[in-house]
RNA sequence: GUGGCUGUAGCUCAGCUGGUUAGAGCGCUGGUUUGUGGUACCGGAGGCCGGGGGUUCAAAUCCCCUCAGCCACCCCA
């Protein structure tokens, strides 16, 4: 079909899922209202090495996924492929990190040149939360109970799994990355193309290997849990207590690393039970390298960010939308068309309730248009009844007809309204 | 970037091993006269059969290329 297109990899967003987009957005932001975070909007376009240095030049999403190019005025521009290093940046652009609250949220498109496919798009949108220089883990659990909490507002919590691993500090990971290509080093050829890549690039990157030859190979592997130091593992062990005091239910994976070079300590990802490829929901960490790499100021960091196309996937399937109830409203003759906006002015805080107003046609027209959108009732504006300051309401539910005050239209379709719900 | 499947009306699809003007259901639209919709009946519009090339007397159908979608790998949210 030589129908006009998107651009590969980017869809319009409509109908039921423009609904349930709006809200996962509603859901998330609510939440993060209630403990203080604060909006933050960053630009879509950033510097290109904004990207480059905080996510590894080695990275998939560095070589060869981003939507980089230089403009007119030979500026390297980025469309963002992520949210942390953006929020990073505006953090110290905007001496923000010289304030009390450093919590944000953000929500918006993110662009990665990758192919599409199911829950995979080349522009997607994410809903992230970062929380600024507090190295205690109480700011883990924080994050972490805030993404659960989000889970159970959208009925999901029993469709995902919260996954959770430390890679411990820069030391511990230095020691254990050692012993790890220790291990690996008798295995070289056996191993896929892919991972004997990264036993020089990003030994830990193996870990996750879907590979299974890989898998079999890794299954008497060191564990990072065995190379942590003091400080590692305090942190770990209380984000574990705590977690488990909470009664946050979760998985230790201890296989569970990133692909992206900022993260430390903390790993954890919310992953759907459901077999499919792009089956992470919800994903983040510790990041306290990260902020350095961008300004030199040592501040730390902890958060993640939620794919929201991958949600909808999940959401459409156990929550249905809730429609507003459509009620069309006309005249039976068009030269009273103009005192329909009379009384629409009137019920414009309407909150249940979507007016849908027909001109063209004769009355039986208007019926049909009426019904065909949908409307479960409309409101009649007769030339008879005009003269005594009435409308006819009639209901398409029941067929019934009856006559209404002009000027208590507004608390009749509040009670219409309630009757149906 | 690599591989598999798919591509016919607004939507969901049928069209057998190539054979005249391309099909259905739903939707859209007009009608069945008056200030009353839904159901029923009758009519209508709408397709460069994804695009390009080839084989053939003849291609939606076979072959090649290309594009797009879906799915998997890679990677990631």
């Amino acid at each position: 079909m030589s129908k006009i297109k998107t651009v590969k990899g980017t869809h319009d967003i409509l109908e039921e899922d423009s609904y349930f987009f709006d809200e996962v957005i509603s859901k998330a932001t609510s939440l993060c209202k209630l403990l203080d975070y604060k909006k933050i909007q960053t630009p879509i376009l950033e510097f290109s090495n904004l990207f480059s240095k905080t996510l590894g030049l080695s990275s998939d999403v560095v070589s060869k996924e981003m939507f980089a190019f230089i403009d007119q005025g030979g500026e390297h521009l980025t469309l963002r492929p992520e949210g942390t290093a953006p929020v990073a940046r505006a953090l110290v652009s905007n001496s923000l990190h010289e304030k009390q609250n450093q919590k944000f949220f953000y929500y918006g498109p993110m662009f990665r040149r990758e192919k599409p496919q199911a829950g995979r798009l080349r522009q997607f949108n994410q809903f992230g939360v970062e929380y600024f220089n507090q190295p205690s883990f109480l700011c883990d659990i924080e994050v972490i109970f805030l993404a659960n909490k989000l889970m159970n507002e959208l009925n999901i919590s029993e469709y995902v799994n919260l996954e959770i691993n430390t890679i411990g500090n820069f030391n511990s990971r230095k020691k254990y990355q050692e012993k790890l290509i220790q291990y690996l080093h008798p295995y070289r050829n056996e191993l896929s193309d892919q991972s004997k890549k990264r036993l020089i690039k990003n030994p830990l990157r193996i870990l996750d290997s879907k590979n299974e030859t890989d898998k079999k190979i890794l299954s008497q592997a060191p564990r990072i849990g065995d190379f942590l130091d003091k400080e590692s593992q305090i942190f770990y062990e209380g984000l574990k207590e705590l977690l488990v005091k909470l009664k946050v239910r979760f998985i230790e994976n201890s296989k569970l690393v990133r692909g992206l070079d900022y993260y430390n300590h903390s790993v954890f990802e919310f992953i759907s039970k459901e077999e499919k490829a792009q089956n992470t929901v919800l994903a983040g960490g510790r990041y306290d390298g990260l902020v350095e790499t961008i300004t030199g100021k040592d501040i730390c960091g902890v958060g993640w960010a939620l794919g929201i196309e991958r949600i909808i996937l999940m959401v459409k399937k156990k929550l249905s939308v809730k429609n507003k109830i459509i009620i069309s409203i006309f005249s039976t003759s068009d030269n009273l068309n103009h005192e329909i906006f009379k009384i629409i002015s009137d019920l414009k805080d309407l909150k249940f309730i979507s007016l849908n107003i027909i001109y063209g046609g004769n009355l039986k027209k208007k019926f049909v248009k009426a019904n065909k959108l949908k409307s479960s009732g409309c409101i009649i504006l007769g030339e008879d009844e005009y003269k005594k300051k009435e409308l006819i309401y009639k209901d398409f539910i029941t067929g019934n007809q009856l006559i209404i005050k002009g000027s208590s239209i507004k608390e009749f379709l509040q009670k219409e309204h309630f009757k149906n719900e």
